[in-house]
DNA sequence: TAAGGTGCCTTACATGGTAAGGTGACCCCA
DNA sequence: TGGGGTCACCTTACCATGTAAGGCACCTTA
């Protein structure tokens, strides 16, 4: 009390940032009030201060792991465009693995992420797509825009392990009971080239899938336009 | 305690029955040990018999549901036959909203779900997909095989609203700020058309994404066995 | 110098998961 | 028949966590 440490005043944002790092250090799970007030040398009550309470604290940890999401800049091929776009998100995604599955759990919309859409819809529009197309983009995107794939099962990201339930099952009677996965997993057996995001999450399927998308929309986009006055 | 009425001993499943319907009536958030057990006329402690904990508890709810997807039956066409099949998830999901989101916290995968997928990939590789190709596929497909497309922000599903942080925003301001998504969303205003799981997851949305991914495939499928010796 | 706001703290409570151990009914078997 | 064992459920208690209510020191400003 008396040898109270010298400390910068504490602000919504040091509260937030702290919150970043301290999910990123320890896991989410440990982002609880207290801990974090720990952290910042302060009693858990003092946080209420920057923020109405828990919920709001982890909208404000997912704004502000949004705002490290780059637009991107640069005048190019619409696809180009927003896979440079997304593939920058997903850097920010490998940063903060919790970020993706606290996302799916927020009900209200950070504010930031509005203006991040409204580029995005600006450039299809601007690429050709009409509204409607561009709305059903926005919707096959899912969570792409962000940088992650979601993975249903995503146990790494969850801090888990990828045993599944009954690891202990004869290999042998697996490939019996599941003769098309175990051909697959054997074909494949990419499981410890590069799984960054959760289970096979990897750059590659990332890709995969974001081209795949962005091709079946290229498709869309050239059958509607072609159907119009070029303009 | 005299008076006990008599009641039908407990089982794992007669817990996990009422759980799911403990969340289907009241929400996930309502299921908690001890009101799970209320509604079994026991204490939250006797559920300890039955299942490890509450994670367990919570995969063996998922399980349950997903239990429920029936397998599709008949010969046909690969990409009809997926179709229906996740439609069919799709319908149960539509029966359980707090399902998907339920299902992307499980850390492990419930036992079900192998048998389930070996099937798809059973329809995959049997319509000529090689397991790289058939392996991509299950990435790509992501949640759908499940039935839902994952919507980033779910707030119907998470029990919210739509209001966005700031909807007192004016929306003369809106309009200026975010021009192509306000003249997009003038454009759609579908909105009150039929969401049903989740902001926008209508079941065209559902659609129109599923077939872009199967299209894309197909496109890829068709490619990868015209290269070789039709076989 | 007094009033009021700022920034942080103390105390306390409610909710929820769960560890430890108890209890009564019932069954098996000597 | 009675003693032990097991099943199914209960009692008690603890801890972690979010947060309401209010206190208190310090600083600014009139």
């Amino acid at each position: 009390m008396t040898a109270r440490t010298f400390r910068e005043p504490l602000s919504r944002q040091r509260v937030l940032d702290a919150a970043v790092r301290l999910a990123d250090d320890e896991g989410i799970k440990a982002l609880t009030m207290r801990r974090l007030a720990a952290e910042l040398g302060v009693e858990a009550m003092s946080l209420y201060f920057y923020v109405s309470g828990k919920e709001e604290l982890l909208d404000g940890v997912v704004s502000t792991v949004l705002d490290e999401i780059a637009p991107t800049t640069g005048r190019s091929d619409w696809r180009a465009h927003l896979r440079r776009q997304f593939l920058a998100a997903r850097q920010v995604m490998l940063r903060h693995p919790w970020a993706p599955g606290l996302l799916t759990t927020r009900r209200t919309i950070p504010a930031g992420v509005y203006a991040y859409f409204d580029r995005i819809v600006g450039t299809l529009t601007g690429a050709g797509f009409d509204h409607h197309l561009a709305h059903r983009a926005i919707h096959a995107f899912g969570s792409m825009p962000f940088g992650f794939a979601q993975e249903v099962f995503s146990p790494a990201a969850a801090g888990g392990s990828l045993e599944p339930a009954d690891a202990e099952a004869d290999l042998a009677a697996m490939a019996q009971a599941l003769p098309n996965l175990t051909a697959m997993v054997a074909h494949e057996m990419h499981s410890a080239k590069d799984p960054t995001l959760g289970w096979c999450d990897s750059q590659v399927e990332f890709q995969f899938t974001l081209d795949l998308l962005l091709d079946g929309l290229e498709r869309y986009r050239a059958a509607s336009t072609s159907d119009k006055v070029a303009g």
